[in-house]
DNA sequence: GCCAACGTTGGC
DNA sequence: GCCAACGTTGGC
C-alpha cells in the first residue's frame, strides 16, 4: 500500500504576509512561525512531512480565499521565535530542552490562476460533500488538514 | 468597525 | 475542576 500524501491548508492575512510575499521570499520559502495554538501545532509537529501539499489561504481579506499552492519544505523543528525576546511570538515559559512550539518551512509551488474565494467553496457542490473544517462555523484554526479531493477540486475551480 | 465564537487564564 | 473574564480570530 502506498501512503497517500497529506494535504493541508494554512491561513495568512495578506496584509501581513501574502502568497505573493511567499513567492518573492528567498527560495520561495518561509518558516511558518508564530503558530500558538496547540491543535495547529500538533498538525505541524506530528503529521506534516516534506512534500505534503499546502493550500495558502488569505484570511481577513476582501475576499478571503485560497490564493496559491505550496508544499511542506522541511521536517518539523522547534519554532525559534519562541526563544527570541525581541519577537512578538516570544514565549518565556517554553523550555529549550522541551520546546512547546514547532513549525515547518513552507515553499510556494505556484499561484492559482485566480483566487478561489470562500464563497466559491461554500457554493460548490463537490466541496459541499467533503465537510471541510475550513467551512465549519466560526472556524479559527490556522493550520488544518484538507482532503486530497478538495485540493483537486480547488485547482479545478481556479481554472488551472 | 462590529461582533460571535472560541481558546486561554486564573481565582476560587 | 469549574467557570467568568479576557484576548483573539475572522467574516461581514
Amino acid at each position: 500500500m502506498s501512503e497517500t500524501p497529506r494535504a493541508w491548508l494554512v491561513k495568512s492575512e495578506p496584509d501581513v504576509f501574502s502568497f505573493d510575499d511567499l513567492m518573492r521570499a528567498p527560495g520561495r520559502t518561509t518558516r511558518w512561525d508564530g503558530v500558538r495554538n496547540y491543535q495547529a501545532r500538533n498538525f505541524m509537529r506530528d503529521e506534516m512531512r516534506v512534500g505534503d501539499v499546502v493550500l495558502f489561504y488569505h484570511s481577513n481579506a476582501s475576499p478571503p480565499g485560497v490564493a496559491g499552492l505550496a508544499e511542506v519544505a522541511s521536517e518539523p523543528y522547534p519554532d525559534p521565535s519562541q526563544f527570541d525576546p525581541a519577537s512578538a511570538y516570544h514565549d518565556p515559559t517554553s523550555d529549550r530542552s522541551s520546546p512547546r512550539w514547532w513549525l515547518v518551512d513552507v515553499r510556494a509551488t505556484a499561484p492559482l490562476p485566480r483566487l478561489v474565494t470562500l464563497t466559491d467553496l461554500r457554493t460548490d457542490p463537490v466541496i459541499a460533500g467533503l465537510d471541510l473544517p475550513l467551512l465549519r462555523r466560526a472556524n479559527r484554526l490556522s493550520v488544518m488538514p484538507m482532503p486530497g479531493a478538495a485540493v483537486d477540486r480547488i485547482v479545478v475551480l481556479a481554472g488551472a
